[in-house]
DNA sequence: CGATTCATGTCAGAAGTTCTTACATGTAAG
DNA sequence: CTTACATGTAAGAACTTCTGACATGAATCG
């Protein structure tokens, strides 16, 4: 995974936020897990925590409905994204490893750590 | 600024994630910021909500410290950096322009958006 | 040495946030 | 008209964060 889908893909915004950035509600956006449409992690105290690829996901999905689109037609297309993504992810084998590599090295050139800018 | 570095700055992050992302304890961040040297913003609630680039300075600062250094001195290299970006912010003033236009659609201004994967 | 400063730990009480569950409701479909 | 769907709302419990105060080990200073 690149540096970029990684930071993309970690659990760290809370509830507010997402409605924040969504528009949507609560009720909504909870609502849409329900129907398997989203699946944020959970914190050790059971809050949610959501990623920017969440957020995406949520903003596509009140596109469908604006459009009059089912749900169960949207965990179809959401499906064949992942599936998409994760034909991606086998065949950037290669690059991954270099990537790895390099991010080993970073991590391990100094005493200290590197700024989080360089993986972030 | 970029959409890159828009997405950088939006104050998103609760502690908690803070927390998780630095290896700091929750004093420690909050002292930071009685030094002067990471400036989190509030929500509606009073909570400190922090960004990707606040999350570097405190691991900056982690490091700083680690390697003997005191708050005055991070200080000024914290102002230094600012000064540089908002060199570069002026300078950045059309895509700017753009990426606002593209931020009041993301806020629910109009019926159609495009997705977030664009721009965050 | 004793006093002071620094960076952090810890605790307490208040306030904000989120969780789950349950019931209510408007609209569209049958 | 009845059902299903998508969402609103309320309540109580639990989790998280806030501020302020006091404690402490290490370093520095007089």
């Amino acid at each position: 995974m690149s540096e970029k889908q990684l930071r993309r893909s970690l659990a760290v915004l809370p509830m507010s936020t997402v409605i924040a950035l969504t528009d949507l509600t609560a009720r909504q956006i909870r609502y849409y897990e329900t129907q398997e449409l989203v699946h944020p992690k959970r914190n050790d105290g059971n809050r949610r925590r959501y990623s920017l690829n969440d957020v995406d996901r949520l903003l596509e999905i009140k596109d469908g409905l604006a459009s009059g689109m089912d749900f169960a037609t949207m965990r179809k297309l959401t499906a064949k994204k992942e599936a998409v993504a994760e034909k991606k992810k086998v065949s950037d084998t290669h690059a991954r490893r270099v990537l790895e590599a390099e991010m080993q090295q970073l991590a391990g050139m100094r005493p200290a750590h590197p700024s989080l800018r360089q993986h972030l």
